[in-house]
DNA sequence: GACCACAATGAAATCGCTTTCACATTCTCA
DNA sequence: TGAGAATGTGAAAGCGATTTCATTGTGGTC
């Protein structure tokens, strides 16, 4: 089955066929009709590589994530597939799985599939797979890591508002000695953070005490521990924001085996919005990180 | 860059390039190497597409799935690739999202890109888009619906003898009154947990009581209304097991509505082992169902 | 009525690889 | 030593689309 049968059975040329199946404005809806029942008929579907190989172009973009398992990751891929499928483009999914080498293998994936672009949503970065692909003029998007030239973008987040945000709700109710629990000081982004909680406190005129600032590692283990060092300090915070969802919740459990409550006795603030954050008891309040925003931006 | 350069550079033919890129024994190791390093120099990486035409084979396995979203599939979807990228092939993922519609569409991108088969693990299923590929003798697997026959398989997963450990772990814990919050009876794997609980109890010599079965819908929501219906039963079942983990938590959500504490006042048990199991307050117990081996099998 | 511009279509080259088949060596064994 | 088998390599024909360029037919203009 291809398009040749198509053509024999519609009575034209295979051009035809294949200007009627990418639209082309060249074609009489007379003869596009009988083209497209010719198709219907046999249940004709153009073969992909052959359409990548003869045009040049893939219409597939690549996306490649530290590892879907995180929680963070899911939303975010599911958003950017469905903005490629509103735009007739395919995603091209490729899980690092933190490795460096496995980085290797994800870019040269792309690069055997051709693809129009990449997004690269992972926090760790190789320069020479980079350049690897830059260097054969892929476009490329990156989320808070890398910097902005020529064919290569950067999503750059507003992680100062949302902190903002999340440092005049706590001071709101109340609380004047508030905590942090950061992500590790090697991430661009977890740095950001921090030092944007860091501004807004005196932004705010609160006291900026700097031994209830600990650092984590973006995931549960670190805040746990992170938490378990902010107890014994005295005085201890009355509220806690962390950098990221996954911190919170370890936060939480080690409150909880301290026979510490939230809110009651202390508050804890996570960030990402992760869609577990509704899980833990009572339901975390975090600040939103829009997934679906930044999948858009991206493609 | 192509083929046809290195094939220059290295001084022989595409056709032994394209050997030694295959790994075929009748090229020369000396060749071989010159071919090797060729390839190097020139930074080759061999166009999938035109690969995929020349030799019929797509390299590539469609993995179907209802939603990245679901914390059920993640794992599987990563255990799925890593099985895939060990045998050097490659995974095409595709989200329904629940929708019939898209499901078309998913087929339709595993047809277009001539995928060499197809795992469908969402459990809603159309019976002419199977018809699709399997006319089309692309071999297909399921997870725990349709029939098996040439070409087709089915992965039948062993729900009762998890249960029947749930049931003896509540049972040695002294509970004779079990609930069961069941999944949508629509779901053929929901009928048949719900049928293996029933059995089970009836081994166990425990009594049945069948007004201790709320229907749930596999979600939070659905599991917190029927945690809220069995609280209503007189007398109220001292122990619940629930058909996923999902529906555990939203009953988890509904008893601490209630002030009503697990393992406390109730004992509840889900089913899956989702990660997010981890994260409830206290972790939820839970049968491991492991995805690991549902995507070993299926690939 | 002749000429031209333009629209619709087809023939054939092309994309980059795989694979068949033919060819030239080298090896084996009587 | 020579015939035949085995081995490594190359030329060229696909694979199934897209796209360029040529061709045909149509309507408009003077």
């Amino acid at each position: 089955m291809n398009i040749k049968e198509v053509a024999r059975l519609a009575k034209v040329s295979t051009a035809t066929v294949s200007r009627t199946i990418n639209g082309s404005d060249k074609v009489t809806a007379e003869t596009a009709q009988r083209v497209r029942s010719a198709i219907e008929t046999l249940k004709f579907y153009p073969n992909t590589n052959a359409r990548a190989l003869g045009s040049g172009r893939s219409s597939l973009y690549g996306l490649i994530i530290s590892d879907i398992t995180n929680p963070f990751f899911p939303e975010l891929v599911k958003s950017f597939e469905d903005v490629a499928v509103q735009f007739g483009q395919e995603v091209l999914i490729a899980n690092t799985n933190y490795d460096p080498h496995r980085m290797e293998v994800c870019v040269s994936r792309m690069l055997q599939r051709k693809v129009d672009g990449v997004a690269i949503m992972t926090s760790e970065m190789d320069e020479h797979l980079i350049d690897e692909l830059s260097s054969r003029s892929i476009p490329l998007v990156f989320l808070d890591t890398g910097t902005p030239q020529k064919g290569i973008s950067n999503i750059a987040i507003d992680y100062a508002s949302g902190i903002d945000a999340a440092v005049e709700h706590l001071s709101a109710l109340g609380h004047t000695s508030i905590g942090f629990i950061s992500g590790p000081m090697t991430l661009t982004s977890a740095r950001v953070r921090r030092r944007a909680f860091m501004q807004s406190l005196k932004r705010k005129g609160l006291y900026l005490d700097r031994r209830l600032i600990e650092e984590g590692n973006h995931r549960m283990d670190g805040g746990h521990e992170a938490m378990i060092r902010l107890l014994g300090k005295d005085p201890r915070p009355t509220a806690v924001l962390t950098s990221n969802d996954m911190t919170a919740i370890g936060a939480i459990g080690a409150l909880s085996e301290h026979g510490l409550k939230v809110p009651r006795d202390i508050s804890m603030i996570g960030f990402d919005d992760i869609e577990l954050s509704a899980f833990t008891q009572p339901a975390l309040t975090t600040v939103r990180l829009s997934r679906p925003a930044i999948a858009k931006v991206a493609f």
